[in-house]
DNA sequence: GTAGGGTTAG
């Protein structure tokens, strides 16, 4: 009689909207006053207080319980620890009501099994399994439908965890454990929308796309039932995964029309799905029209943004989410971090990096990868070996970072031995670390070490080389001046992988380097069928008939992009001095301190004579005197830089200035000595990589 | 009373 007015007031709270702790506690302390601590109602009170998710609360009444407290307080209990993420707890709890012989009812199985699940730990989940079968619990729906998460969580984990070191038995696993979430399923009597919710996530979570669509027009055809908020943010990652805008939008619209527009997962999903098929201004409008923002809708928008190359205003958002005091995620982090390495932000980047630490996430290993990455990129290998060395569980990608690092800074060696350690550690390399390790080789003529990765690739580790293995090793080749042979391999690429324009460019540089017009000849021809509209193809052969001297030839050719409208890209460099980024063109007279440069660069130049520097004029590329050669030369984008970086930035101060596109031979040697000269270390990314000068040389060893 | 969804690094 009084439970029953207990529980009709418990009914009155939880579907009340006003203050429901302050209303539970009110109630809790009238049961106190009138009935006594011990009275059975305060069991009542506190399923209230753990459904409020009041753990101190739920604790402190529970010990006030006469002991030993009835099987309806410890599964109140443990739901509250459970939700708390205090997994510990919840199996310390469910030891102590065993050993106590409070025999266990079924409400306590659903929240133990899910803390399994959290914890990762499968014996104890099929444990836990084990026995809701030995009492008879195990096709209650709420206990099935916990068992069919549990099992599609731990395929999922034994996809993470095996990845790279136990090929073979994975498989197998697999196909055992997406069996039992099905096992499970069908086997159930009764099944709720929770029940094809869980299950249709579980296959999403785990890559089997064709089977969760089908169980969507399954669970309406069969169960009755209508997909609700969570089937439908459930199901929009396979769009964004697969591409599909057209049926993105369609679930779009069904969201619109059945009036889930506002609920906050659907709408990161609709972000994320926008942003990853490249419709960054539809994922603003979804992120714009969320009536309530939370941290994850923030980092879809973030990422969206980074990922479509969109960095200062996947920044811009990032510095928006603080000042609306929310707060970042690690996920915040590892997506804006990008945006930094894109950027070549090294300062922000490292205002960053500070606040990671400060915060604590510094052992996140996706902010990791990103932080070496990032330091790579902005020309601090240094640091990026240095974050590198601190990660505790290494995985491919942050080993494919510092691999690629190490390439990009002509650390060949390291990079080739981090790779091979990366093999001891039992990581498995991926398409993309085998990028990494032939480019390490391409950049320092390891022609033997890189074939030796080539082959392995298919052979050892079932890996189908790409377009991009192929252009490094046509590279490799071709930077080590064995052209023909660089001919050969292209020619012969096969028919799963077309070469492309690009692949025959790299070729076609190389020509130039190794002063070949012939083969170049040969090449162009093959580049412009495939490519005609490529421009680069267009200067870099102009360019070789210039270095050779047959201008009429490099004129024909100029002739042919200007009818075809091409227009060259300019050279330009940048550097960052202060919190200001200044741009030079070549020969660009309109920065402010020019007068400046240009004395600074006439001084240098005499020092540099005298110290045996030679002009090389064969860099020249235009038909015009030797006076205006030196000129041309001396006005090339990277000495302006680099001049003003000088004069302008204290003694000692490494200089780090950025070109869009190779650094000349004659800029390189240049360079060399206005290292020495100034004493100073000076590092020129170009677009393929750093060069560090100091002392007289260059790390890349003129290798480049 | 107990169960289900969205975002990240090379």
């Amino acid at each position: 009689m009084s439970s029953y007015t207990t529980q009709h007031m418990i009914s009155n709270i939880l579907r009340n909207n006003s203050n429901k702790t302050l209303s539970a506690k009110q109630l809790h302390a009238h049961i106190v006053i009138t009935k006594g601590t011990f009275h059975n109602d305060n069991i009542l009170v506190l399923s209230l207080y753990s459904n409020l998710n009041l753990l101190h609360h739920s604790l402190h009444l529970f010990n006030s319980l006469p002991s030993p407290p009835p099987p309806l307080a410890w599964s109140s209990l443990i739901k509250c620890y459970t939700s708390h993420s205090l997994l510990h707890l919840s199996f310390s709890s469910f030891n102590s009501m065993r050993s106590l012989s409070v025999p266990p009812n079924r409400h306590v199985f659903p929240s133990l099994i899910k803390a399994s699940t959290l914890l990762k730990h499968p014996k104890l989940a099929y444990s836990l399994h084990a026995s809701t079968v030995r009492l008879g619990f195990d096709s209650d729906l709420y206990i099935a439908n916990a068992l069919i998460n549990m099992y599609a969580k731990f395929h999922n984990f034994s996809v993470t965890e095996n990845a790279g070191k136990v090929f073979d038995v994975f498989p197998q696993r697999g196909k055992y454990e997406i069996g039992s979430v099905r096992k499970v399923f069908d086997m159930m009597p009764v099944r709720d929308v929770v029940s094809w919710n869980t299950l249709i996530a579980g296959y999403v979570q785990n890559g089997v796309d064709v089977e969760a669509l089908d169980m969507v027009r399954e669970m309406g055809k069969n169960g009755n039932l209508k997909p609700d908020s969570f089937t439908l943010s459930s199901i929009l990652p396979i769009f964004a995964e697969h591409v599909d805008v057209y049926r993105g939008k369609e679930i779009h619209g069904y969201t619109v029309r059945n009036g889930f527009d506002g609920d906050v997962f659907i709408g990161s999903s609709l972000v994320d799905m926008y942003a990853k098929c490249n419709r960054l201004e539809n994922s603003l409008c979804a992120f714009n029209h969320l009536p309530r923002k939370d941290a994850i809708s923030w980092n879809s928008i973030i990422a969206g943004c980074v990922q479509n190359g969109e960095f200062d205003r996947g920044l811009g958002f990032f510095r928006r989410m603080l000042k609306e005091n929310v707060r970042p995620m690690p996920v915040s982090f590892s997506s804006v971090i990008p945006a930094c390495a894109h950027l070549t932000a090294l300062n922000l980047g490292k205002q960053l990096h500070g606040c990671i630490i400060r915060i604590g996430f510094d052992g996140n290993e996706f902010i990791a990868s990103s932080l070496v990455d990032m330091y790579a990129k902005c020309g601090n290998i240094k640091m990026a070996r240095y974050v590198f060395d601190r990660i505790e569980k290494r995985d491919m990608v942050a080993w494919t970072a510092i691999i690629m690092g190490c390439a990009m800074h002509g650390h060949a060696l390291d990079a080739v031995s981090l790779f091979d350690n990366m093999l001891e550690d039992g990581v498995r390399p991926c398409y993309v670390a085998f990028m990494a390790v032939l480019t390490a080789c391409s950049h320092a003529g390891l022609v033997d070490e890189g074939w030796r990765y080539f082959n392995s690739m298919e052979r050892d580790f079932g890996i189908a080389p790409g377009l991009e293995h192929y252009a490094a090793v046509a590279d490799l080749l071709g930077r080590a001046g064995r052209l023909e042979e660089a001919y050969d391999f292209i020619s012969n690429m096969g028919v799963q992988v077309q070469p492309t324009g690009s692949v025959w460019s790299t070729l076609l540089a190389a020509c130039r380097a190794h002063k070949s017009v012939e083969l170049a000849e040969k090449v162009v021809d093959k580049l412009l069928l495939i490519d005609p509209e490529n421009m680069g193809a267009y200067v870099l052969m102009s360019n070789i008939y210039s270095a050779a001297r047959r201008w009429k030839d490099a004129a024909k050719l100029r002739i042919r992009m200007r009818k075809k409208g091409l227009k060259k890209i300019p050279a330009c460099s940048w550097i960052e001095v202060g919190n200001e980024v200044h741009t030079f063109m070549a020969g660009d007279k309109s920065h402010p301190y020019y007068d400046k440069i240009n004395e600074a660069l006439t001084v240098l130049l005499e020092q540099m004579e005298k110290e045996g520097y030679v002009l090389d004029t064969n860099q020249v590329l235009h038909d015009v005197d030797e006076e205006q050669k030196r000129d041309l030369l001396h006005n090339h984008s990277e000495r302006l830089a680099i001049a003003f970086g000088i004069i302008s930035t204290t003694a000692g101060t490494t200089i780090q200035v950025i070109k869009n596109i190779r650094v000349c031979t004659d800029c390189h040697t240049a360079i060399k000595f206005i290292a020495k000269i100034v004493g100073r270390e000076i590092v020129v990314r170009d677009n393929s990589r750093f060069h560090h000068f100091k002392n007289g040389s260059c790390s890349c060893g003129d290798y480049w």
